[in-house]
DNA sequence: CTCCGTGGGATCGATTTTGTCCCGACAACA
DNA sequence: TGTTGTCGGGACAAAATCGATCCCACGGAG
């Protein structure tokens, strides 16, 4: 038996020590310096506790305390991804994420620990992770197609410079969407190729055109160019929505989203809803990407996390339009327990 | 960083937590059916904490409660040579030994937690070690010879049948030594031979002789044969003791022990007494095992625990007549000391 | 300058833990 | 069969810890 199974067989108190331990570190981390109070609200718990606890860190040598408020000292930093592995030792998330691999016959999945429906931080995490694997998989050459969305906003977000320039063109998946200019494609587009050190490619198209206007839209050279290099792209990185958040951000009519519903959709990936099957139900007409050109993409990789997420994922990866799903631990369990329940009947 | 140097570095207290479980399940593992009250004494812990940690096993379904005391249930059992892996692991205690056997050049060093001087249950860790090296390697058809003492017969008694039997012969390696007949080497050789399923060999003479007597002696044909047997001993198991302990039990006379500490003896085995660079410095005339014999024995077995034996162990070892040295954590953290110090003269 | 958020100190019930009894039960023993 | 010692469990006051707030001096931002 692994040491750390014995020690949790033996001391199940730990459990709950490390995890709370971890909850600081890691808002510190994220908030940068933050106050005592602020922390404590943050993490839902009691002002006295999140002070004991900082007060311990304090000790160790893992914070360090200003006039602005706690933040992270070198140790701190160098310990918290360590500390990151080990609750997923812990949780056993690794047995999950191969269990996973296998059922949804994925290339390769990767499971964070949290709950981002709960915990809006672990959406940064599983955004820090995306942008790791895509850092990763990355070729000097390589075309990026990209969605947009809030995971993927926060993806963008959380890729800095890293030092290591890699000659990649990244290129919006899809046209423009809604209000915020923070989770349009291009947007996500161009900050991904500065966190990257690439270069980028705007489509200055909105994502839901009239059918009969898309032929005559990609007569313009400069989108038809864009498209052109976006189905050719070597990988995908898209967000996976439910179907209703998606539409209701696309602002479709009631009517539109009544439909979809009816039909059966749960979730949404690059302007198309699937059903539980994994089938198409209804899709935006778009310049962008096509179903059809899926085939074609070498590697597609699916961000979505929280426990609301899970049928929206499941439906997605069915049909296998997703070679790598990085999600969190919220979705994949939820994923694991609908599978299981599915298999009973 | 292995996980667990990562776990004690964020939550020092997790340490004290395991130590104290530990401590608690050993005592019950090895005082069988003890009472709450008993218990505490035997750990020098307040009653009540013992009586939190017993609730706390009871519900972890470690241990069993009866109107007799607790006893370990099976899953106490199972987990505990787990949890000792633990300790050894926490303490480091793997590192210890690979750093002495290559500083002090033997084959093996095996160090149990604890310090038998502090813990006499450490005492009793020590010889279930030893027992279970020695069932490892003993062959049939071996010849063991095994010398008296406290830690010897403390081997024997926590050697029981374990239903493979092995063919080997066990013999005294040296004579009969002072009023305790538990101690006596013939006394262990019996129990051993009785715990490993194999026969033995008694020797029936005094340890201390006088120099001119010992041919004498050696005529006897049933004499004649064990010291035979024993020194063509395949296997050579024998206690490490401080001089000065050995030379009380010997019953010497004071004006003899104050020989003995102005020639510098500090350990002693089978009957010899070694300065701490490991020279001989007294020896009494015996008709078993001598120091010529040792080099033609294969493997030599030291076993002695407790700081204070720190100086006896390395007096003993220093000029190789000693293979594999199974001591306990206080000691080998002191010779790593004293090796240390000597190190920077 | 003001103002807001910060860490540190302090207060004060509420709650939990700790230390220490006592009691009835049961097993060993005389 | 009665005595004795130890067992687990119950009880309870003392002590420590916790939880929810205050206040205060300070320091950076506006």
């Amino acid at each position: 038996m692994n040491p750390i199974q014995v020690l949790h067989q033996i001391a199940p108190e730990i459990k709950a020590i490390i995890e709370q331990r971890y909850a600081v570190l890691r808002a510190i981390y994220y908030k940068g310096p933050i106050g005592r109070r602020a922390l404590a609200q943050e993490l839902h718990s009691p002002e006295r506790l999140i002070r004991n606890e900082l007060e311990f860190l304090s000790e160790l040598g893992y914070v360090i305390k200003s006039s602005s408020g706690v933040t992270l000292s070198l140790g701190g930093e160098r310990i918290l991804p360590l500390l990151w592995e080990y609750i997923r030792q812990m949780r056993g998330l690794s047995d999950l994420e191969q269990e996973l691999t296998c059922r949804l016959n994925l290339k390769a999945v990767i499971v964070v620990p949290g709950n981002s429906d709960q915990d809006p931080l672990v959406k940064q995490d599983l955004a820090k992770t995306a942008v790791r694997y895509l850092r990763n998989c990355l070729k000097d050459g390589d075309i990026l197609a990209v969605s947009g969305g809030t995971t993927l906003a926060e993806v963008a977000k959380s890729c800095g410079l890293d030092g290591h320039k890699r000659r990649v063109i990244v290129v919006p998946a899809r046209g423009g969407l809604g209000e915020d200019v923070e989770l349009q494609a291009n947007t996500i587009a161009a900050k991904l190729a500065q966190g990257l050190g690439g270069s980028y490619r705007l489509l200055h198209a909105p994502d839901n055109v009239e059918p009969q206007l898309v032929d005559t839209i990609l007569q313009e050279p400069s989108i038809r160019e864009v498209v052109s290099l976006c189905r050719r792209a070597h990988v995908l990185l898209h967000g996976i929505g439910t179907a209703e958040e998606m539409a209701k951000r696309r602002g479709l009519h009631d009517e539109y989203v009544m439909q979809l519903i009816v039909r059966g959709a749960v979730g949404e990936a690059f302007g198309y809803y699937f059903n539980e099957q994994g089938e198409v139900v209804y899709s935006t007409a778009s310049v962008g990407i096509r179903m059809e050109d899926l085939a074609k993409i070498p590697l597609i990789i699916g961000v979505g996390g929280g426990k609301s997420k899970a049928w929206a994922l499941l439906s997605v990866i069915r049909l296998g339009y997703c070679d790598v799903c990085i999600t969190d631990e919220g979705a994949a369990r939820k994923v694991i327990q609908i599978l299981k329940s599915k298999e009973e009947m």
